[in-house]
DNA sequence: TTTTGTTTTCAAAAAAAAATGAAAATTGCG
DNA sequence: CGCAATTTTCATTTTTTTTTGAAAACAAAA
């Protein structure tokens, strides 16, 4: 296998992987492609190299800029944009967690604690409650557990692991 | 609110979360019916409670129990099959755990694997190992401790948490 | 201001994913 | 076996998601 074999399959790869993950394929094919350039990329350059569309190109690119994981840079005397991606993968990890964290756990837990409400008033023998109380109690250790994340930096993070695997 | 409009917020909820997640929506849907009920439901009693189709129940409660997530209950001299949902949390998060990484997790190692032998003909200079590389770290790293917490008990998982946030 | 290179928008088309439902297969029973 | 209850399959339809591409908006230079 070459470099361009490679990197061509890393592409896909990661693309497969973000569709599995509920992230559209293309954004993630757009990352991919960014984190293997050497030096930033217009727009024209994405939609050849992946041979989408402009429209396509557009969207995803301001999808990773929201995401953080895309930067733009503007090269003095040129019109045109230029991409980059976020190389430190530890940020990339980061940036992802907050982004999901936000649009999908809080959301969840929102209702779990509506819901408590209801819990309150239930006889023991609803599965309800039970159910309900477990996952409201998961959810919170979990949402406390990435809140920590976000604020460790690479190497606490690598501590951590290490911790939880020794 | 009264429980049957808590249970309908909690089922829409865990199907709005699933399909984030790039699972099935109905399928998490039949999966939190279960969960709410008392007693384990036929075929016919989810299809009923979510409104759909004979064979939408089917497939979902077939890819239910391939998650490990729900179980068969035979009742002696009835020919119906019960289904009942796995009711410990833990053991719910813990067979999702085992599934994804199954699907997702590995095969994404194994690619970072093969590109690994053109990383090693790398010059120091491409930004394809330093990406190739780092990844294929976390992604080992990440595969460790969900191997690690997979097998633990759900007491071990707390206390991981715990010494997380503390 | 007009021109020109560039980005953004968004209605329409295409593709992908999910759901339906009727037919086929299976199962237990007399 | 033959029947009836139940489950499974899968071609077709429906819904949802993604992509396209041309038009509009924008922004710097002439």
């Amino acid at each position: 296998m070459d470099i361009q074999e490679g990197k061509q399959k890393f592409i896909e790869s990661w693309g497969k992987m973000a569709s599995d993950w509920g992230i559209n394929r293309t954004m993630a094919q757009v990352h991919a492609l960014l984190l293997l350039a050497h030096e930033p990329l217009t727009a024209d350059e994405v939609m050849e190299g992946l041979s989408i569309s402009r429209g396509n190109t557009n969207m995803n690119l301001r999808a990773l800029i929201d995401w953080g994981l895309v930067h733009k840079q503007l090269k003095s005397g040129e019109r045109k944009e230029y991409f980059y991606a976020e190389k430190d993968m530890w940020t990339v990890v980061r940036q992802i967690i907050i982004h999901r964290k936000k649009k999908e756990l809080e959301p969840m837990l929102k209702v779990l604690d509506d819901v408590a409400g209801v819990e309150a008033k239930c006889p023991e023998s609803e599965s309800f409650c039970n159910v309900v109380k477990d996952l409201r109690m998961l959810s919170q250790k979990a949402n406390q557990t990435l809140d920590t994340l976000i604020r460790a930096d690479s190497t606490w993070f690598s501590n951590i692991f290490f911790r939880m695997v020794r």
